[in-house]
DNA sequence: ACAGAGTACGAACGATCGTGCTATCTTGTC
DNA sequence: GACAAGATAGCACGATCGTTCGTACTCTGT
């Protein structure tokens, strides 16, 4: 399963065939086939495993941290981190999932559209916190943010995946910061 | 030509095959293949033909603006305006291009990356002239503010792309207003 | 001991893939 | 009008695609 997230994160949810899988796991076609019932339906199984490994990866990490601009931080962290760790071999899988299948509706777009909302959700709900918690300018928009944040995020991943620069990671956590007001000079006085 | 690169975007650009792009142009496979000479072939010359569109549908119209913040503001908003024009029928081709060649090594990812580069290098550029000329803060970093400016974009076409709504494209264009210190209000006193 | 469910296999299907080979047709030049 | 050059078509190849079918083998409950 965690196989089969893999090869679509290298060759995209449709380049991802049941015979390539097959000879990943040293199996047959028809025995990969059964357990699905068809290609749609292992590629839902495959978006659902990849939730489930950002879920571990990425989120659960920052969730540790206390909530408001700290757990703002510790999501984009924890992002940079997954991509540096290569979690997934191609990048990050929803950001390749999602223009890939943008241009074909179905179940499939559905669910990885369902995913990226959730997770924008979850952004704009720690900047709200901190907003209340007096952490972020009180005009900041959350909206906004939520979408320079996002965009952020998609700009390491694109320029990580296309140089696999470490450089690239550094510069996305150095601008995070900055964007966000932390001062992350050495503790002078 | 144009044809091929509406496919790609659509399919990538190694789900656009040659069978494909014969029957959409009412041709032989085997006359498309000739005109080609192998499948890789076929990729570098479509990238080729999008870097030609990109070109003249999003550079050019900004080139007309006045040097600096001015060029800086309209190279967006051209990108913007294609997207919402659809002038390639499956969002930007080379955000696409970029994740899904990201993992295969090669000329047609070397192609892809060298006209990221000179995207790239062409937003520094503005930001630079825009600096000398004190319509940015001094202090403004041109690498942290083009990755900005490059996240902004390509959260505008993955979103647009998942979501096909307009206003997506509107929060892009406050987001870059904003980011760049333009205020976009009503000339009020 | 036996039925049934679950799991995996091999073989085959029609379709499509990239790629060759050969023939036809157009076009420009002498 | 003859002829080389280039473009396009037709056909076939081996490989791979998703899918189906029939068949084993391993459990589990009675």
């Amino acid at each position: 399963m965690r196989e089969a997230v893999s090869l679509a994160t290298l060759d995209g949810l449709e380049g991802l065939s049941i015979g390539n899988l097959a000879s990943a796991l040293d199996m047959s076609k028809s025995g990969i086939y059964a357990h699905f019932g068809s290609k749609r339906d292992l590629q839902l199984a495959t978006v659902n495993e990849a939730e489930r490994i950002f879920q571990a990866e990425v989120l659960e990490p920052a969730l540790a941290a206390a909530p408001g601009l700290a757990q703002l931080v510790a999501v984009c962290d924890a992002y940079f981190d997954h991509l540096m760790r290569r979690t997934f071999p191609g990048g990050c899988f929803f950001a390749g999932a999602a223009l890939e299948m943008g241009t074909r509706p179905g179940p499939v777009k559905e669910q990885i559209a369902a995913f990226q909302g959730r997770l924008t959700a979850l952004i704009r709900q720690f900047i709200i916190t901190a907003l209340e918690q007096h952490e972020l300018p009180a005009d900041e928009d959350p909206n906004a943010l939520t979408f320079e944040l996002n965009g952020i995020i998609l700009a390491a991943n694109t320029n990580f995946v296309l140089r696999a620069d470490p450089a690239t990671l550094d510069m996305a956590r150095s601008v995070v910061r900055r964007r966000l007001g932390i001062t992350t000079a050495t503790t002078a006085c």
